[in-house]
DNA sequence: GCAGGCAGTATCAAAAAAGTCAGTACTTCT
DNA sequence: AGAAGTACTGACTTTTTTGATACTGCCTGC
């Protein structure tokens, strides 16, 4: 979670709730790239144009910290980690869907 | 839109057209609460807990400049305003009652 | 033995969002 | 007359997030 987010939730939304742990500029595309199943950490930085490895990693932590996705560490040689989404972030497909519907109804020509 | 979404749109994500009109911290949760109806400044002010009447007016007008919200004024005595969702702020209705549900379902009792 | 991929980390700087505090112009209520 | 409500705006500061750039350690293939 973002510290931004710490103060807000104290005004009992719901929505606050959810947005505590999805808020922030990348963590949607983040999660919605990892829609489409396991993702490595430099498949994901290639995928999202414009992400670097700082904010990446960073990224992902909090959203592994917060149970929404799920990192596996691979001991194989060369080692592999995998990013996919755990329990509570597959209860967001929801509200990736209906992002992702409205962003293509939408697309922003500017 | 803010600022920090005018990159990132270029990783051609449909979320991320979407991030670009709903991101940023308190704009999902002045929608949701548009979402009960009309609404003045000062209603909003008090329902949403925290927010500033600064941060307060410069998201709504950022909202009302992307379409999502319609304000109308009304020249009474005295003088009030009304916020309500535009057209395309209620499109983003799927997405907000996903998040709502989300966020009752995980309320983060931290 | 050197390039290149994997999975990051370190350090520093910039940008953006949000907050603080005060003030405006108007009106109705007391 | 004075307080208080409505609907903000402006100037300034702080916090938080994000970005740039470089670098590490490990391994494999050439």
């Amino acid at each position: 979670m973002q510290k931004t987010y710490e103060q807000m939730i104290r005004c009992h939304c719901a929505s606050a709730n959810t947005m505590a742990l999805i808020g922030g500029k990348w963590k949607i595309i983040i999660l919605d790239h990892l829609r489409d199943g396991t993702q490595h950490f430099n498949e994901l930085q290639r995928s999202i144009a414009g992400i670097t490895p700082h904010t990446l990693s960073q990224n992902l932590k909090e959203l592994v910290s917060d149970g929404l996705v799920s990192r596996q560490d691979f001991k194989t040689t060369p080692p592999s980690t995998a990013y996919s989404l755990d329990t509570l972030g597959k209860e967001l497909l929801p509200i990736l869907t209906a992002i992702t519907t409205f962003g293509e109804n939408h697309p922003l020509i500017k």
